[in-house]
DNA sequence: GATGAATGAGTATTCATTCAT
DNA sequence: TATGAATGAATACTCATTCAT
């Protein structure tokens, strides 16, 4: 079996476990077992069961900054990006759940705060930039560009992050084709609100927080 | 020492452990230290380490909930009562920084899921009615009350989930009284940005999703 | 069973092994089996593996000193005394084969070097007192204290480090009684002998090295 | 690379290892990174690990035979002879330092014993009746020449196995040429006070232990 | 209630060694 | 000769839990 392989199919069982039951409840052996690989084996490649956490952490992040960059480039309005944006984002997610259980279980207030945003800084701060050059009012008070961003992140998230108990309220599953379109038109349909404030409140010299 | 204090001193001891280190990280050794009680004495109090977190989770999702309930029950219009909800819960989370760690990890996603919406349950319904009944625009399409309570659920709880990272970028402590009022305004002017498009929009018979 | 029994019992096996097989060869499952206890009391009572070891050595250096010491003492010549104290070292070490075995192998150019130093220090200190006060000969010279002080420690020694090698040359046991008492005959002689020289040699003002 | 010095490097690294760890805490993944040679490969050279230190002991003790015989063969007197043997031993440990290590840690009293002595053994046997022939009074008694070997083993070999420790109280370096001058000048001395004791020492017939 | 001692199953990791190429 | 990958057994150590007192 070539190298890149067993290494594949390492990552590709840890990434499952973790996902399934947390990266201190995931066991080598487990990860060896599901993986059809010797538990030495873990450790010649991977230095440590961190360093598999990691790995696939990283993976994970370029791919999804590659997605969320690639979706906000293309030519139309700010809006039009941005919705863009959003569908890539809700696309990303449900398309990659073992991503989104564990970032949240070991990221988000973890220990690998730091090393997730030394990749998504420089989105974020795109993004403020973008906002601030578009519409004055979020420079500063109540609809500031980070507030804004914070909330349609966590509009974004709460969808995945509250999956299982959406699924147990709507019996209807959230990872649907049907269910995310009307997330997706959903939060359009919050940014052209809010786009709309944006657009007819012009903060005048001086005004602002 | 009365044995309620020695069962007050586990939890507490617990309680910050599970929010630092996560439950499955967490030693039991750890908690008989930090409480400085003896480590068999943990068993005598509690069956099992799980039971700790199961109680730990109910004595904070009884108090959201009554704090939650107790903030929408006076008067005032929908949206005046809303915000004094989204009031309460950001306040909650501040004051209560091991639970807003500790669900995020192991709750949301987990396996404590139903536990938690047997909590919760009744607190959303409630919130899907009054919707329905107040803006008849909720009753489905693109800002349907599930979509919405999500949305604003998401908002809440991401300003807390990503406040580790937000102190990173912001270089402002997201717990200050200062950068809660901040937020608080920016949710109470989302909701009333959301709430005029509720108002104006009638769907009228058959409109809809 | 007690705890002072149970460390007991640990102790006692791993003396035992660390001398039969070294340090790094013996193996706290074997340690365990050998004194009858379970594998995690090892480390309930001992923090480490090598925290077994410095308190094996820890105890046999304080009652090594305590029995050099007490031979020293007593009234009589300097050469009585050191002839005591000979006989002394030979019967330790003949009477603790395992720290014999253990300390040659671990200890000397080893990393605990320190640990018997801070032991045997004053005692060595007291020696090239003696020798000094007693014989001026041996405050520089070919014959300095410091010379024969090593000289005596590896003439002590050498007849236990290679006792196996002996044993197998000269078909005794060196261990024997009879074999333990003519090397502590020829040990007296030797240090009759340079002790004859020494008193002869008097370095007179400004003599020395 | 030429198999020669791929064997050669191993060695060498190896010796280095055993000499600072211990031969149980070496491990063949260092000697191979040492040494800049595939893991494997030391397999290929070496059927064990234990044959690399078997090897290597071989090597040491051919070398040191080779060397103490030379001293000993030319002319001169007994005395002449040995002193010159003293120096050559003095000189061989300090010109190899890892033999000195390994050879106290693994092999007296370990399971190298009969390795070595197969080596020694006729090196003793000429010593032993050098003695005999020369000086009749250590046939037997107090000053028999298995103990006078034993002893100026012991005197040689102390003052290297406590090196380190000789260099912890002097603070001079042992192995620097000066002191290990002083060591042969020390040892000479002891060795014409005891034949001197020797000469005049004639036991005539039937006199003895 | 409280404790020190004890337990058995389990952990990540390391090891010398082997194998296919 | 040389190598990267693979292996099975072993290692020190930790865990939640139990028990006798």
């Amino acid at each position: 079996m070539s190298s890149i392989d067993t290494r594949g199919k390492i990552l590709e069982a840890a990434d499952d476990l973790f996902a399934e039951v947390g990266y201190d409840a995931a066991t080598t052996r487990e990860i060896a077992a599901r993986s059809g690989v010797n538990k030495a084996l873990i450790h010649y490649h991977f230095e440590n069961k961190e360093a598999l956490l990691v790995c696939i952490l990283d993976r994970y992040y370029e791919r999804l900054i590659a997605t969320l960059s690639e979706s906000m480039v293309s030519e139309g309005t700010l809006v039009e990006r941005i919705e863009r944006l959003l569908d890539a984002y809700l696309d990303f997610y449900s398309e990659n759940r073992n991503f989104t259980r564990t970032i949240q279980r070991e990221v988000a207030g973890g220990k690998y705060v730091e090393q997730i945003w030394a990749h998504m800084l420089p989105l974020y701060q795109i993004g403020i930039d973008a906002l601030h050059d578009t519409y004055p009012a979020t420079r500063s008070g109540d609809l500031a560009a980070e507030q804004l961003l914070t909330s349609f992140y966590g509009m974004v998230t709460s969808y995945f992050t509250y999956g299982d108990t959406l699924r147990f309220l709507t019996k209807e599953d959230p990872y649907s084709k049907s269910e995310l379109q009307k997330r997706k038109a959903h939060l359009h349909r919050m940014l052209e609100i809010i786009e709309e404030t944006l657009r007819k409140e012009d903060p005048g010299p001086g005004q602002g927080s």
